[in-house]
RNA sequence: GUGCCUAUGGUGUAAUGGUUAACACAGCGGUUUGUGGUACCGCUAAUGAGGGUUCAAUUCCCUCUAGGCACC
């Protein structure tokens, strides 16, 4: 399932390949962001372009709407939205987080708010992974408990508590629902910041046995160093033969140093969103050292007079062949096609970002 | 030509005889980490011109200018 081709000597980095049932993943990947089954602005015919290996999308949202009943006709979201390859589902943890103040944890489960219509849906773990089952995600994830990582340390070791347990439930509804084990589980290892909790959190997650374990509740608030020390200690005792996943992060930088700290998979908003507001990612050179990438803010003034191509190194014909100032003109009468040409942008960018991280192990320069 | 009405940032509108003239949009910057983000946060920018009353006028009065409406 996970093959490890290349371990760095300079880093805790690793090369390799993540089989899943609708195809291999080589790592470390990144996944584009499909919340609601589509990455906003982009048509599978912009995705083939970008042929991403995977992409990532939410239980929460798509339960809401489209909700089962379509995407069981469809026998699961990939037919739905025509996209072929591997989809990980985040199983609605991260709500817990965003839609903190519409929300309530209860032993059983999350009671959330609709944001459509106000109405009330229990997320259990059981429904959680009946979701997953009908979206037929390749790689699922356990039902948790996201806390801003600031949290008091008694709710932080709460919501762990609760993690831990709907975790076990998770992989029990898991092996109901799906007994010959096609789609890949992972279970989330939470604690904010402190160590004996995340450790604690880790400890419960290999007693359950997942396919990947995911680092949660990163992100959320603290500073980059204090992400970066729990990866320095919890990374060490996650399984080496596994692939470790760093939920929601994150910028560039912030992948590259988590990669040297054994990290294989990645997601992040900041690339579509950070396009739907003007801001652009370009390389400068290919060594991912120093200042190797910058961004522009295409809605900046200097932008208007810009004849040149919005990207000439994209293997994208428009990103190619329309320039700054026209994109720039698109800005500021918001035409949609200015969201979609500067998401195509940077996703390309994060995944090339990747594919020269995954070249840079391979040739142990990393 | 006569009468009436109006005149506030780039635009559309508030407000007031007395601190720093408010709001929206536009403009100029910035923010965004498992997407409630077509979002959010800053900044720039105005009392048509001249005179008068008053301790103090964008506000009250007069003249001019421009625009609107009505009548001829």
């Amino acid at each position: 399932m996970f093959k490890i081709n290349k371990k760095s000597i300079k880093s805790r980095a690793r090369a390799g390949v993540l089989k899943t049932k609708s195809g291999k993943i080589k790592t470390p990947f990144f996944m584009p962001i499909a919340t609601r089954g589509v990455i906003k602005t982009l048509g599978f015919e912009d995705l083939r372009k970008l042929n991403p290996e995977i992409i990532l999308s939410n239980t929460y949202h798509l339960y809401l709407r489209p909700g089962l009943k379509i995407i069981s006709k469809f026998k699961g979201l990939q037919n739905f939205m025509n996209y072929p390859g591997p989809i990980l589902t985040d199983s609605g943890g991260f709500q817990v987080f965003s839609l903190a103040k519409i929300r309530k944890l209860t032993k059983k489960g999350v009671e959330f708010q609709s944001t459509y219509d106000g109405s009330k849906h229990l997320f259990t773990p059981q429904k959680v992974m009946k979701i997953q089952s009908v979206l037929n995600s390749d790689i699922q994830m356990v039902l948790d408990v996201c806390l801003d990582s600031k949290s008091k340390s008694k709710d932080l070791e709460n919501a762990l508590d609760l993690t831990i347990l709907w975790a076990k439930k998770c992989k029990q509804a898991k092996q109901k629902l799906d007994p010959q084990n096609k789609n890949l589980l992972f279970g989330i290892i939470q604690g904010g910041l402190n160590k004996n909790l995340r450790l604690r959190s880790l400890e419960s997650l290999l007693k359950i046995d997942f396919n990947g374990y995911a680092i949660g509740g990163l992100a959320v608030g603290e500073s980059k160093e204090e992400m970066y020390k729990v990866l320095d200690y919890l990374v060490l005792e996650m399984p080496d033969n596994k692939p470790r996943y760093l939920m929601g992060v994150g910028y560039p930088d912030n992948i590259i140093k988590a990669v040297k700290r054994g990290v294989d998979m990645f997601d992040c908003v900041i690339p579509s969103r950070e396009a739907r507001h003007g801001r652009l990612y370009f390389f400068n050179n290919a060594s991912l050292k120093n200042k190797f990438y910058r961004t522009e803010n295409i809605n900046n003034r200097k932008f208007s007079t810009d004849f040149q191509a919005i990207n000439a190194n994209s293997q994208i014909l428009e990103l190619q062949k329309y320039t700054k100032a026209y994109l720039y003109h698109l800005f500021k009468i918001g035409d949609p096609l200015a969201f979609r040409l500067a998401t195509l942008n940077n996703i390309e960018f994060y995944l090339d970002l990747m594919k020269n991280i995954h070249q840079a192990i391979l040739e142990g320069k990393f």
